[in-house]
DNA sequence: CTCCAGGTGCTTG
DNA sequence: CAAGCACATGGA
């Protein structure tokens, strides 16, 4: 199909999803029920594997992207924008994007990347595509074995992982898309091991709720240094939220995946 | 061996 | 409120 303004690389390698590896130019996704593989060449992406309508759907082409950077002024994110022009928000699988967020905190990609690949393989269900095998996440409910869930390497987090496959159910998971953004945030910060950081993240990529702005540690590090200065956590939700407008979840992904690149840039070259 | 990692919850000033 | 700390695990 014919993609415009839209970059496969920078949208799956930005940080916001977990599920997907790249072998001989296409990128392996397994998110829902569903393991496919697209690749990019300029205006055309071709898939295997899945409906059109669920990759479309996943990969965020719906939105209204010019909408989206039309409503920026600040020249910091002017500039970023057209170095990662085609970065979209996905459009998750909520109870995945929960389980994996849970796993994020004090934690780095490669292991989160590692512990829910590690929590499918015990509990999803197998898929082939070619020579690649994945497995789909579990749903709420199916991870009943806890020394499985430990075994998957989670840590401390296992417990809350235990609870929220207890306590949540694909009906309630239903109702969440109607909720407004802040009786959103208060459902998913109710549940044990979710903090307003990882609400935000699942709200901004399960629920595009597109003025979420999660605030990790890079994400405060870059808004001190190029905005506010030295201000607390939720005072640079506050500012970003009014500064950079309703699309600020955006906003903090253009800034976190280009603080990300700059620094492993950086490392590169000292490694030489 | 020590330090740190897309945080959170609990305990103290 | 804010600061301090534990929490499991794995990689540097």
């Amino acid at each position: 199909m014919r993609v415009k303004n839209f970059h496969l690389g920078h949208t799956l390698e930005s940080g916001q999803f977990f599920r997907y590896y790249k072998k001989d130019d296409w990128y392996y996704v397994t998110t829902g029920d569903h393991f496919f593989r697209v690749r990019q060449e300029e205006e055309i992406l071709k898939k295997e594997g899945a409906p059109l309508r669920v990759v479309k759907r996943f990969l965020g082409l719906s939105q209204d992207y010019e909408h989206v950077l039309s409503s920026f002024e600040d020249p910091l994110i002017k500039n970023i924008q057209q170095q990662l022009h085609g970065l979209r928000l996905l459009e998750q699988n909520s109870w995945e994007c929960l389980c994996a967020f849970i796993c994020s905190s004090a934690s780095n990609i490669p292991k989160i990347t590692k512990n829910v690949n590690s929590l499918a393989q015990s509990f999803g269900v197998k898929k082939v595509l070619g020579n690649e095998v994945s497995y789909t996440f579990p749903r709420p409910g199916e991870m009943k074995d806890d020394e499985k869930i430990k075994s998957a390497g989670v840590g401390y987090r296992a417990a809350f992982l235990q609870a929220l496959n207890k306590t949540i159910t694909e009906d309630q998971l239903s109702q969440w898309p109607q909720l407004s953004y802040d009786a959103l945030l208060e459902k998913l910060m109710s549940l044990h091991g979710v903090g307003e950081k990882i609400a935000d993240c699942v709200a901004l990529f399960a629920f595009q709720r597109f003025e979420a702005f999660p605030v990790d540690v890079w994400i405060q590090r870059i808004m001190e240094q190029h905005y506010t200065g030295p201000v607390r956590p939720w005072q640079v939700k506050g500012f970003a939220q009014s500064y950079f407008g309703r699309y600020a979840g955006y906003a903090q992904q253009f800034l976190y995946h280009d603080g990300r690149r700059k620094i492993f840039n950086s490392r590169v070259k000292l490694l030489r």
